[in-house]
RNA sequence: GGUCCCAUCGACUAGGGGUUAGGUCGCCACUCUUUCACAGUGAAAACACGGGUUCGAAUCCCGUUGGGACCGCCA
């Protein structure tokens, strides 16, 4: 159909308002699995037209856990690139450019409402139970108006001026035919009054610019694709391929929120997930190879061969814990030992272990990397190595351990190791099993009576 | 409320006109282990509902119901 010699360029495109959301990260991790299966090019654009969300270092925050994770980028901030540059706010000039373009052509509107006047027109729609939407009010202002408020310094915006009566359609990769009518379609603001754009005019604009075949992004997008189109079209610009991931979900199904559990990337991190292992859980979150394939364990080189679009699920999927754990746990369980220790001695930071001796530190953790389902579990599994006396879990089991029929069975046993000139590793399991508890039990029952 | 999207075991999913509807996590039972855990074996567990189309629908179409997303000078 299209052209198959151009090149698949796909872009992931954050704003940089904190932490790594697991939902972004699968967005990336999309995105990457995709270009690289295509030998294409996976591109980083910070989108950071909000000026009241900017968070100091959240970019630098992206890029590392993101590349700690195996996801890396072809061009972006770090690597520049030829389509550059890629933080938006550098772009302010091309956005105006386009947006004078949209005004000339008579696809976009000046507009000087107040917030205010937004408000309270939103809350008299949604009194009278419609759909709050812009009234277009300001569509039909007159030359001379326009002109008379621009020169008294009137702050404005520029909207979209949305074709009345019309239907627009367009095929997702992942969820088929979707149409929408353009009366429900809002004349949605393309410039702020600060003079940066929406996200809806820059992100149309750099996606050609930068010449993105496949835009891959979540659920939350598709409504407003009809507005980008819009503007695609009254620029005469292609409209790439589109891809709508479906949403990762609480437990509740509602999308993943912070309120229902941790949602940073790095939080996982922290606790000891191992990144293959993460990797490989959120890769299977709404994708999986099909043709009745049971592998589900999965390298990133795997996954890249394996990846396709058609194969992502059209219906969100509920962040399962549990089968992460398990996941984790058999990573761990599997991983190279000298690694594993390497990344692990944190977690045996202050727990009385002495991490200076990595071999011992090893013969440890090779012992009891079978529990854990994270890394950060170490710390209470190491409690057998540190503590001097080991106390009964619970009040039943301490009555058993100190009744004197028990008593006298340890006292035996002792004796029993110590005639045997102690015990070792080898020989306790022998020797216990060869312990005959009966002589014990039948003086200590005659005591008793 | 409006618009759009979605619908197979509790969860992730395979299958996609004729299958005993398969796998994984979890749950349960048993075995191993003098606790727990690990390991092994086994079991319970699903095509939301109603209409079509068809010799035959989990599978195709329509509707209902349910769920979700979006409706900002946020992205």
């Amino acid at each position: 159909m299209e052209n198959l010699k151009e090149e698949v360029r796909v872009r992931f495109a954050p704003s940089p308002t904190g932490f790594v959301h697991i939902g972004s990260l699968r967005t990336a991790l999309f995105n990457y699995l995709f270009a690289r299966h295509h030998n294409g090019k996976n591109v980083l654009r910070i989108e950071d037209t909000d000026q009241t969300r900017k968070v100091e270092g959240a970019v630098d925050n992206l890029i590392n856990n993101l590349g700690l994770l195996g996801i890396e980028f072809d061009e972006g901030p770090v690597q520049g690139g030829n389509y550059g540059p890629y933080y938006q706010s550098d772009r302010l000039d091309i956005y105006k450019k386009y947006c004078d373009e949209l005004l000339e052509k008579g696809a976009a509107y000046y507009a000087f409402d107040t917030p205010e006047e937004l408000d309270e027109m939103r809350k008299l729609q949604q009194l009278e139970g419609r759909q709050t939407m812009y009234d277009r009010r300001a569509r039909d202002l007159n030359k001379d108006e326009i002109k008379k408020n621009l020169e008294s310094g009137m702050p404005f915006v520029i909207r979209l001026k949305v074709p009345l009566d019309e239907e627009i359609k367009f095929d997702d990769l992942i969820k088929g035919t979707i149409k929408i009518e353009t009366n429900i379609i809002d004349d949605q603001i393309l410039l702020k009054s600060d003079g940066f754009p929406t996200y809806h005019m820059a992100n149309v604009v750099d996606d050609h610019l930068m010449k993105v075949t496949h835009i891959i992004r979540g659920e939350e997008w598709v409504t407003s694709v009809p507005k980008h189109i819009l503007i695609y079209r009254a620029l005469g610009w292609d409209v790439p391929k589109m891809a709508h991931v479906p949403l990762i979900l609480n437990k509740d199904k509602s999308k993943l929120s912070k309120r229902q559990g941790d949602v940073a990337v790095e939080d996982y991190l922290r606790k000891g997930y191992l990144k293959e292992a993460l990797i490989n859980f959120i890769a299977l979150l709404g994708w999986n190879p099909g043709e009745g394939e049971e592998q589900e364990f999965f390298t990133m080189d795997e996954l890249i061969k394996r990846f396709t679009l058609e194969k992502v699920q059209s219906s969100g999927a509920v962040f399962n814990i549990d089968k992460l754990n398990w996941m984790n746990n058999t990573y761990i369980k599997n991983y190279d030992l000298d690694i594993l220790t390497e990344i692990s001695i944190p977690y045996f930071e202050n727990t009385g272990i002495d991490i200076s001796d990595i071999s011992k530190v090893k013969k440890i953790l090779s012992a009891i990397r079978v529990y854990l389902n994270k890394l950060d579990e170490i710390p209470e599994q190491l409690k057998i190595f540190t503590q001097d006396e080991v106390r009964p879990e619970n009040d039943k089991l301490n009555e058993f351990l100190t009744a004197d029929t028990s008593r006298k069975v340890f006292h035996a046993l002792v004796n029993k190791f110590e005639s045997a000139g102690g015990i070792s590793i080898d020989s306790y399991k022998s020797a216990i099993s060869k312990f005959n508890l009966k002589p014990v039990l039948k003086e200590s029952f005659y005591l008793s009576l």
